[in-house]
DNA sequence: GAGCAACTATAGCCGCAACAATATTCCCCG
DNA sequence: CGGGGAATATTGTTGCGGCTATAGTTGCTC
């Protein structure tokens, strides 16, 4: 029964997972980073401007809103990131990355590369590589996670409401 | 920066990751299981005896020591396991799969298959899922999580200590 | 323009789990 | 046999994050 095929496959992808999770948080850990803000620094960053509203946030990463206004309250109290109030619509505030931000996303990025590299697009042969990351996406595309979608999507720009003037 | 293809592939696996997972934990839910206590419960059920002293539990699952104690307490509450001591050493205890653990387990595991065959294996070309797996197999034992590892390997029986008698 | 539903962010409350501290038991070594 | 260090389980403490409630804002409808 527990040596069914498909509770192996699970165990692979959750191990994987798990392992590598492990890695990535240890190497944030050494720039003083959570893997939340990790997360967070680098939506923001790849977002025109640097910031996003606070709801986008949320959707883009794997907390919900309340979770979000935490962690940027966290953050914001450790200079990474500032509130600004959004001038179109007095509900929403953005959240920027500071140049405190930028830099400390720019000293840990590197390295999260080079573990990546290391433990786990290194450790297999282009071909299978390749397939991997074929099968994984069908799998993504498959489940969806809906809220969790659209990290490796090209940029959602303006998800929901123009950032307006 | 972003578009890195390696940033890029650990989207698609922590997608595929987290996606799988909601759908296995709203599953477990339907049968009043959260994943740790499904993951408690498979862990036990395959061990010989269908226990497992809490420190081998613990290092068999994704938990630490007071971890388990607290699921353990939870679900010795709810009737699906039980505690026994350890008769060769005392300050030991076992946890203990009941009959009504054995039997939720049973309930929850033909449509735990079912959605891995659904979201996951059934999505992918045979061999396509064929060199996922060897891919995740090779990432796995690269990484080994130590703790977490041994999930989809054979069954330690007796990890540290003989259970006596 | 007034009313109302939807949206946005936050705060209260709760459960979960890790870490550290503690009590008990075991085993090695003399 | 006795002492000390390791092992085992539990409890206290802490932080995180989800859900719900709440307050403020917006835009739609009439």
């Amino acid at each position: 029964m527990f040596d069914d095929p498909r509770i192996t496959a699970v165990g692979l992808l959750v191990e994987a997972h798990a392992g590598l999770s492990a890695r990535f948080a240890a190497q944030f850990e050494e720039h003083g980073l959570s893997p939340v803000e990790f997360e967070m620094l680098t939506r923001l960053a790849r977002s025109p401007g640097n910031q996003l509203r606070m709801t986008d946030l949320a959707a883009q990463t794997s907390l919900s809103t309340s979770g979000v206004t935490r962690v940027v309250d966290r953050m914001e109290r450790d200079g990474l990131l500032r509130r600004r109030a959004c001038p179109s619509d007095r509900r929403s505030s953005y959240a920027v990355v500071t140049a405190a931000g930028l830099e400390r996303l720019d000293q840990t990025l590197p390295g999260h590369l080079r573990i990546i590299e290391q433990w786990f697009t290194g450790q297999l042969a282009p071909d299978t590589l390749r397939v991997l990351l074929d099968g994984l996406r069908q799998v993504r595309d498959a489940v969806h996670p809906g809220a969790t979608a659209g990290s490796t999507e090209p940029n959602p720009a303006e998800p929901t409401a123009p950032p307006g003037g």
